[in-house]
DNA sequence: ACAAAAGTGTTCTGCTTACACCCATGA
DNA sequence: TCATGGGTGTAAGCAGAACACTTTTGT
């Protein structure tokens, strides 16, 4: 290596580098962003994502399941890179580079007793508060982005528990895509997959009659996940 | 802002942010890559993606489209985010974090006299060299990414000059996605995007018969950006 | 006249949509 | 028995795919 290159590193200004988790869940009726009030630090108490800094011997991937873990203490949840923010004034203390990153978790799984060290809350997506710094754009990207692929990719399945009924996942597209679906269309062609595999125990408690438990073909769901799904319109009945 | 939160800004690493890259350019019957050499300073003589590094006051974009003038002189391409990359150690000199871009060039608009301080060079997409640090990996999602876009919106023309004939749009369709296409399909379904408007003038010296030259109408490309347009298969003929 | 590429239409198939009735059960 | 949500089938329309011949013109 020589002289001149390792001049032009030294000459280089560094950045914060920050990771910012969009973390999405369902509540069986709509689609919740979970926020915390970095508030045992902050006079300021806005609601923001759930964010920490880069260490440095790890890779922007384990940085971001490591935060999202500190929070939820769940592993091995949906995470996908979304975009990358860096503003020069993003972040008026500092000029901070912030990779943020969304996450698809199951409500039920989020223990909430633990890391009292936030103070985390979920949102309905209709009544998101002000959020601090650029996060309020960083959401609607992932919104978009969710949209984007749960109509291209099976997805859904990663915000639902692991049995769950076909009204379920119709509700959970609904939320998503903001729209009504038609119950026979949509279970046609879900099936149509086959990555459902249907138990025999019902749901009871919600309905009378009560729908049939599935859960999901992780075998093929793993391998058919290219595969588009379109499941955009389709009104109502 | 309370003092807390200062240390604990303090108290983190910063690190070299950089920019790279991925330029696709189309020649009439390849799809191409612009690799340079950072050749004046490296001794190593590997290929690389054109790449540099923020300054203090610019944003991602604006540091991106700096770095592709300061390579083409081009202004006002098409430069998309694909991804950041922060491996710990994927630069062996110092840990940075690269944020890559993707970019559409048309080839005639390149010109090649501009920019001594880089040896740049074309390569077909079917011949790249190894590259340097994870730049190959960094084009792989650039062209899965590519392939993408072209099929959900007209970006295609991005690669194109002002006028061009449908057969060259063709083949660039064909050279992104490496396969043959039907072309009374493909023009059918085109034409029927109603985005393009016919010249008078047709082509000279390529074909005996000529091919009507068509420009893309800016405003309904704009507008229409979002539409879908799948593109994808379809066979020869 | 012939070679090489441009240009153009039709049929078939399968997916998407729209739409309505019966079923099972808890209250 | 009735109200609520669960479950299923069918017909019409449309878009994608497959496919072949004529036109133009330079040589």
């Amino acid at each position: 290596m020589r002289i001149d290159i390792l001049e032009q590193y030294q000459a280089q200004t560094r950045c914060l580098v920050a990771l910012d988790s969009i973390i999405f869940g369902f509540d069986g009726e709509e689609l919740k962003l979970l926020l915390v009030k970095r508030g045992i630090e902050d006079e300021t108490h806005t609601w923001s994502l759930m964010g920490g800094w880069v260490q440095p011997e790890e890779s922007l991937e384990s940085a971001s399941s490591r935060i999202l873990y500190e929070l939820t203490s769940l592993t091995d949840i949906y995470l996908e890179q979304l975009h990358t923010f860096g503003s020069p004034h993003r972040d008026p203390v500092e000029r901070t580079v912030s990779v943020a990153y969304f996450a698809l978790i199951n409500v039920e799984d989020y223990d909430h007793k633990i890391s009292k060290n936030f103070e985390a809350h979920w949102f309905s997506m209709q009544e998101l508060p002000k959020l601090l710094f650029d996060h309020g754009s960083m959401v609607e990207m992932a919104i978009e982005n969710l949209r984007y692929k749960a109509s291209q990719h099976p997805i859904g399945f990663e915000l639902l528990p692991e049995k769950f009924t076909i009204p379920q996942l119709q509700k959970l597209y609904e939320a998503i895509f903001g729209t009504e679906l038609d119950k026979r269309n949509f279970s046609r062609k879900l099936l149509s997959t086959n990555l459902l595999i249907k138990l025999a125990e019902k749901q009871k408690g919600y309905s009378k009659k009560g729908a049939y438990f599935y859960r999901i073909d992780e075998e093929k769901y793993k391998k058919h996940f290219n595969n588009f799904l379109n499941f955009l319109p389709g009104s109502t009945s």
